[in-house]
DNA sequence: CCAATCAGGACTATCTTAGTACTATAAAGG
DNA sequence: CCTTTATAGTACTAAGATAGTCCTGATTGG
């Protein structure tokens, strides 16, 4: 149930390679993560649309954090590699879904959704590499609206 | 990001239609949630399966909730039709992922899994159906091991 | 017995995911 | 100014998951 993408498992230990301020090309990525190359490539680029890392063309060029690792939120990950999907299919942009007339529950499912992404919002790549500490079990039946999330386009 | 099936969707909608204690079959509710009786049919045997509801084979024969929908957890909804899948491939049974020598992220990922599911596990189907209040973005940072998951193997 | 209804599979499109390949563009440095 | 080292962009393909259908068998009420 509710998985991430390998890809984005693989972008969060690539962002997690990167030291901050330090340009590093794809390859040497590529090598220090144990990634494929093409792969390292191809999240780079998503990662650089999405905002995250700054790239450097030409000789000596290559990638770094665009802002620090506390400033990355788990949320920004995944949206710069899977996109904005919601946890329903109405949940998503200008959500229809057939049963529309009869369904009673898909408020609800997009309430939750919307609060595991606000959740995940406040979650750093800083605090995804501590290793001290564990998660609480988030309460999702109570209240507040939550940041809007206005669900962007892919490219 | 983040999303459950379609399935699971529809999963809910059906439970949702049931009347508690009341013998319902499936063609009954195909017709009441406009969703398609093969689709119905296949949903409440995996539902009987997970123990979610009970079915009465027959003539007048049906399906109708194990137990009051307060007992009914959104996680025990998604566990029945997606199976115990994690959040990322490693949060898996016996977790191993290829680059799992250098990945530094990936223990965290299966602790906001486990709070992610933990959350689930509290959210009912009575909540899910309940129109009024909205949810909390829960805190994924701070600790509490949660309770442990046995992911169970899918039959 | 017969009709209604669930049980259990097998099967098939379609979509998504993961990974690859190729060409173009940019900058560094002799 | 040309070569080398990189990223940018995009197209493509294979494998797997998802959604949905269909058929045959078992059970029960009337």
């Amino acid at each position: 149930m509710l998985r991430i993408s390998k890809l984005t498992d693989y972008a969060t230990v690539i962002l997690a390679s990167l030291t901050a301020g330090v340009l590093t090309s794809a390859a040497e990525i590529a090598e220090r993560t144990r990634i494929g190359l093409p792969t390292v490539s191809k999240l780079l680029k998503e990662l650089q649309h999405a905002g995250l890392v700054d790239s450097v063309r030409g000789a000596r060029g290559g990638y770094r954090l665009a802002r620090a690792p506390a400033l990355i939120s788990a949320a920004d990950i995944i949206d710069a590699v899977e996109g904005p999907v919601a946890l329903t299919e109405c949940a998503g942009d200008d959500g229809h879904c057939g049963i529309e007339a009869t369904c009673q529950v898909g408020q609800r499912w997009q309430q939750v959704s919307l609060a595991i992404r606000s959740a995940l919002a406040a979650l750093s790549l800083d605090d995804l590499l501590t290793r001290t500490g564990q998660f609480d079990p988030p309460d999702l039946r109570q209240a507040s609206a939550g940041t809007a999330w206005r669900p962007l386009v892919r490219s």
